[in-house]
Formats: structure tokens, sequence, C-alpha cells
DNA sequence: GCCGTTTTCGGCCCGACTGTTTTCAGTCG
């Protein structure tokens, strides 16, 4: 068992305890360990022998080991199990309704012996889940609608979309009079890959009177593109946008803003960590103030580096709230500098008109100068990729020298000839190696044969690592966010390769890839593993996407040195060629 | 089930909103 389905069990486990209504902090500490394993960078399986090591994992008892210890030895949790026979896997889908809890679904269960999807629809059709105890005719109905909701909006969007409707809202609200500051707040602002709900708070006059927040409320149900409001208290309101995303509003006084910006920003695993942590120096967190506990005085609020400041931290960036160690380092003062956008000198994957790209390579280069770059790289297509127009041997050539004569004409840029090559189904590169030498860099990327065994595949990618024209390895797991997984192979086998090789890997920055992912990038910084950020822009406007890289790089606590890309135009040609110091 | 510079027992994060209720439980974030 990897440690994804050890923590998988015990995420499960939680729901499960929650179900069968037993002490909640019994189930936090199921929570706290499957997070603490799925962050883990070793496999928990090589741990197991050393149980003094796995007990030093925070969150990690003896009971818990134990429970480690039996689903190595048994290949399976007793625990799990049994809970399992008790009450059925559907009632793990049923949590995932809005408003459907534990107690709701174990009431029901009590009741019916109903406990999947379709079941409860039709007793809530009937009428039946009015009729039990604390619910009505309300609830019945919010449910129904509910489970419609469920099944039409999967929930997940992607980072860009996301960000598109925040800026929306904020344009929206702007320039209503008392409106100072339109903050997204949530995943959004933590950079995660894909985003559930929007969150967006809102600070200034018109949120401190009754009557101007009212009228603010009402301005701001008139967005365009909204579809049905979901709640309007005094102070919030949610609404889903057409198409289906639910965003959350909320009305700040100035004095909480800094408490509300961090308390919804989140991770919620952070802010647990941040109220125990408070609560031990003898104060009281919440979204309105950090407050001595003795008499209720607030002592922070009015900005979060306050708040962090009084709890004895250096300010963590929003990127790195998920409990995964930075409190500590923000306490040590040894948070690490992120990397940010300026310090990237280039974006080295593009494409151009000669294969599937929208824009010449001089319409490229302008852009990427109009950016500030120093250099770049031209990165067509091979020609395995036939529906791109590919290159082969002779055209690939040819490009070579055009990028060459651009590189001449056009000043204040280096422009490198790159190559995007295929890595063929055997570990094979799609182009000649006396061509691939004639490259300043070359990324090696697999367009084809997803479904080959995770052997096969660490096989193929193994060959493409140790080709030795192979500068890095193009968005290096496969995946598309929200509609196809990474192709399978073992990630630590590709990263000791790339490491003993000087082969770097790409972070691809299209919001639909993302590639790698925040935990591979943390794991290939602890191997020694350098990061080349890059777009894999098919137009001049995608050169934008970088930013989703780089907050991905900060979600992965990478720094400038993690990242080739950063080094002056020379050292990079070099560190192309597997030479770096 | 975890954890310990008061503790190996007795704590464990906080508040809004909703719908059902006359004082609160359930859910969410």
């Amino acid at each position: 068992m990897d440690n994804k389905a050890i923590a998988g069990v015990l995420y499960e486990t939680a729901d499960l305890l929650e179900i069968d209504g037993q002490d909640s902090f019994r189930i936090r500490s199921y929570r706290n360990a499957a997070q603490a394993i799925e962050a883990l960078p070793q496999q928990i399986a090589d741990l197991i022998a050393e149980p003094k090591k796995v007990l030093e994992i925070p969150g990690i008892g003896k009971g818990m080991l134990a429970n480690l210890n039996e689903m190595f030895k048994e290949g399976r949790l007793q625990l799990h199990a049994d809970l399992l026979k008790r009450y059925q896997p559907s009632m793990l889908d049923l949590l995932k309704i809005q408003g459907l809890g534990p107690k709701t679904i174990s009431l029901i269960w009590s009741a019916y012996q109903v406990s999947d999807l379709e079941g409860v629809e039709k007793l809530a059709r009937e009428g039946k889940i009015q009729i039990l105890p604390r619910m009505g005719e309300k609830q019945e109905q919010k449910l129904l609608k509910a489970i419609q909701d469920y099944r039409r909006i999967a929930g997940r969007y992607l980072l860009d979309v996301a960000e598109n409707e925040a800026q929306k809202i904020a344009d929206h609200l702007r320039n209503f009079p008392g409106v100072e500051k339109v903050t997204p707040a949530g995943s959004l602002r933590r950079g995660r890959e894909t985003v559930g709900d929007l969150d967006v708070l809102v600070t200034g006059n018109a949120c401190i009177h009754d009557v101007e927040r009212e009228q603010c409320i009402d301005h701001i149900i008139k967005l365009p593109g909204l579809m049905e409001i979901i709640v309007r208290g005094e102070n919030k309101v949610s609404f889903r946008l057409r198409g289906g995303m639910q965003v959350d509003v909320r009305f700040l006084s100035p004095d909480s803003f800094g408490a509300a910006l961090q308390y919804f920003t989140g991770s919620k695993a952070h802010n647990v960590a941040l109220r125990q942590r408070a609560l031990k120096m003898g104060y009281t967190l919440s979204e309105y103030s950090l407050a001595r506990l003795e008499n209720e005085k607030g002592v922070a609020g009015k900005t979060e580096e306050d708040i962090y400041a009084k709890l004895k931290l250096d300010y963590i960036p929003p990127e790195l709230r998920e409990n995964q160690g930075e409190i500590d380092a923000a306490e040590k003062h040894a948070l690490p500098a992120l990397i940010s956008q300026t310090d990237l000198r280039g974006d080295v994957h593009m494409h151009t008109v000669e294969t599937d790209g929208r824009k010449t390579i001089e319409e490229m280069a302008e852009a990427a100068i109009e950016r500030g770059y120093k250099y770049m790289a031209i990165t067509d297509h091979s020609k395995n990729l036939a529906f791109a127009n590919g290159l082969d041997d002779k055209r690939a050539l040819e490009h070579i020298q055009r990028i060459r004569e651009a590189d001449k004409k056009i000043d204040g840029i280096k422009i490198f000839a790159g190559i995007e090559v295929d890595i063929l189904a055997d570990g094979s590169l799609d182009l000649s190696d006396s061509v691939l030498e004639q490259m300043d860099l070359v990324i090696a990327s697999v367009h084809s044969h997803f479904n080959q065994s995770p052997a096969e595949m660490t096989a193929r990618l193994l060959k493409a690592i140790e080709n030795p024209n192979t500068s890095f390895i193009g968005h290096p797991t496969g995946r598309m966010l929200l509609r196809r997984d990474a192709y399978q192979f073992d990630i630590d086998a590709i990263l000791r390769a790339a490491a003993k090789n000087k082969v770097a890997m790409e972070l691809n920055s299209y919001p639909d890839r993302l590639d790698l992912c925040d935990r591979h990038l943390r794991r290939a910084k602890q191997r020694g593993v350098k990061i080349v950020i890059n777009t894999d822009s098919h137009h001049t406007a995608h050169l934008d996407k970088i930013r989703y890289g780089i907050l991905q790089a900060r979600r992965a606590w990478l720094t400038r040195d993690d990242v080739l890309n950063t080094l002056p135009t020379q050292q990079f040609a070099k560190a192309m060629k597997h030479i770096w110091a």
C-alpha cells in the first residue's frame, strides 16, 4: 500500500466514524494522520520497520502506528472494514451533498436503511424525509435541490477560470461608494491548482453601517452572470454563477479585515494550527481579531502581518498555508525566500506557426521582450505529433537556421534554438541524435501511448532522461486537470535518474496542466533536481500564464536557486547542456 | 487518537447561518 492508499483508508475511516457519531477529536486525529502521511516525502512502507521514526511524524502516535502496522500486515484496517460492514460505502458519497452531514445521513439510515444518492432522493420525493425529527419541508426541498446541484456541478474549476470570475466581481464592486478593497481569499489566494468555491472579501465604510451594507448587497446581486442566490445574510451573500461556480462574498469592517483575510484564506489545517498556537500564547484567534484570552481585548486584526507578528511568526505567504511545516519554519525565521515572477529571466518552451503555434518567431520574441525577458527558446514539436505538423530531421534543421537568423536580427533578447521532441513508446526520441545535438536545448515530452503499464512508462522516461541531448522533461506526468489523470510511473525513480544525469524537470504553467504538481516539485527539490518554469505558449498572450506556474512553484517552497531559468543567459545555456555549479 | 515548560489525564479552534425550534442542533467554512 502506498501513502495515497493508506491516507485514503484513514480519511474514509474518519468519515465513517463521524457517521457513527464518535468523538470528534478521535475523528480529527484520523484526518490529521491521513494528511501527514499524504504529505510524507518517503513511502511510509519503507519506514514502518523503524517505529521510532514513524512516531516522530507529527500526528502519528501509538494507536495510529498500530493501525499502520495492521494495514501493512493484513492489507486492511479492521476498524475501517467493520464500519463499512455496519454502514455503507455509498454514505461517503452522500457526505459530498451540500447541507447533508453525518448526523442526517445517520438519521436517514436508522429510519429507512437507505444510504445511496438515488434512495435518498426517492425518500425526499415521497415526503419521507420531512417527517423525521428536526427535519421539515424546507429541509427536504433543500436536500432535493442539493442533490440536483451535486449532479450538475462536479464542483471544481481551473485557476484561471476562478481568477477571471473574481476579477469580474471585483470590477463590479470597485466603483460602489464606500467600497475600499475587494480581495479574493480562499484557495484562489493560496494559488491552488483548482478552486471550488470562490471567496471574496469586501471592506470599506459601506460594510460598517447596516443601510449602506444592504445597498451594497443589493448592488452585488445585480452582477451579470449571477444565476441564483443561495444565502443572503447581514454580512454575507452567497450565490451561484452561470456555469455553476459558487461565490461567497463577505462584508467586513476595516478593523477586522486582516483577521478575516487570514481566516478566509485558510487552509483549514493551517488555521487550526494557528489557533492552537494562539491559545498556548494566551490569545484567541477568530475571523474578527486576535484577542487576549483573559479580557477579550483585541491585540491585532487590521492586517495579517500584525497577527502573524503577535504570534511571534514571520509573515507566512498564502501559498505556504497548508500546515506542511510553514508555522515551524516561520517561528525559526526559516521560511524560504519564495521565487517570484521577476526572478525569471526567460521562458523556454513555446511554439510557432511552424507547427501548432499561432504566431511567428519574431512575434513571440517581441512579446517576450515586452515582458522583460533576457532570453527565450523556440521549441516546436517533432514529427510524431503529426496533427501538429511536427518537424522531421530536415525541417528541424531548417527551423534552427530560421531561429538563429531571427536571433541575429532582433535586439534585446537571446533566442535559443530548441525543440519539444516526442518520447516514443520505447523511450527513444523522435529525431536523430545528430539533429538534437545541434539544439541549444531539448525538451523531451510524452504525447502518446499514455496507457502503458507503470513499469513500461518508467523505463520509457528513464531512457529519455539518459539520452545525453535531453535538457529537461516537458510536463512530466501528462495530467490534464479535471480531464485526465497523470500516466502512471515511478516518480522517485525518475527523479533519482534526473538528479544523476543533471536533467531538469519542467513546471508547465498551463492552468490545465500545472505539471509537475506541488508535491512532486517539493520532492524534486529534496532530491536536488532542478526545475524549469515555462508557459508552453502557442500564442503571444499565453506568455502571461507564467504566473500560474510561479504560484505553483511557491506552493512547493521553491526559491530562485531551485529554478534554472532564473540564471543569467550564459549559465542557463550551460545548464541546458548539463553543466552547472 | 494525539499530546505534554503547569498535565500520562484531560484537554483538544471558532463563529455564522439555517431551520427547527422556545433554546438549539446540524452544517459549513
